[in-house]
DNA sequence: TATTGTTATACTCTATAACTATA
DNA sequence: TATAGTTATAGAGTATAACAATA
């Protein structure tokens, strides 16, 4: 019997070790990479093409002036672009850059190598249990926040 | 069959979601409280009483740098203790202060209720393959790194 | 010489507050 | 008035490089 809390206390204990190891990761390559916030708008702009900028602050779960510089930075290095909404000119209308989609695809390769090595290991009960404790996961912690 | 790479794949999908999530939660609360870095590292001293600061460096996966700098700010908001270690005077031996105890001790109850709201409706076979993977990843991401 | 730690400097990520432009 | 976004400012967390003290 697994309680809830024995369950909260393993993500408290677990989840930074691998966020850790992630980020290290990713910022450690020689070749122009991208940081995990970076990285997670432009996977999300990739899949919602035109996306405005207060989209990327609700999905990535940081504040619109924060979504705003880390977009602004990555126009700069000529990752994304930013366009006026055609129907709204309030609204920008973000896009992956062909140069990004390539170094985006580049840094997911390298990051998924890199954690399929530390997996190497690890048994095939214990690789389902994984993916079904994200799955589980991804639907718990994606509901739909109040932000009172 | 679940293969290495679609493990990886939820991995990286997911861990930075519920990470996110923990992070937001932690430093969100009106009582004084301590960010993620801040959380992990009076854990591991507090288990580890008269620890050194490459130690803590190790095990959280920062620089000797900035777990020096880091490590300063607890010390200056009396949650830690810096003294000189007795048969090495160039190490120092870290540990927690009462007040830190105390405040560690609130964070965590604190975390441990939101992460088990979050976990509110997991169904209980689902909780079980949590706790698994989370023990799996524990294994398969605390493995000595060489550090080059 | 090697180890332990600190200081200097810089960049990213994040926030809140105040603002502009558009609807 | 309400919404979308930007700018100003500040603080935490991280890194690398250069340094000091001790072994």
């Amino acid at each position: 019997m697994v309680t809830t809390e024995e369950c909260a206390r393993e993500l408290l204990e677990v989840v930074p070790l691998v966020m850790r190891d992630i980020r290290t990761q990713m910022r450690s390559t020689r070749t122009p990479d991208l940081t995990v916030p970076q990285f997670r708008t432009m996977v999300f702009v990739d899949r919602h093409i035109g996306a405005s900028l207060s989209e990327v602050a609700e999905h990535i779960g940081i504040t619109l002036p924060s979504a705003s510089k880390l977009v602004d930075d990555l126009i700069k290095n000529d990752l994304m672009s930013r366009e006026e909404h055609p129907e709204d000119r309030r609204r920008v209308s973000l896009a992956v850059t062909r140069r990004g989609r390539t170094i985006l695809e580049a840094s997911r390769e390298r990051t998924l190598t890199y954690l399929s090595e530390r997996l190497d290991e690890t048994s095939q009960s214990d690789k389902e249990a994984i993916v079904e404790a994200m799955k589980a996961l991804r639907f718990a912690f994606q509901k739909q926040k109040t932000n009172i």
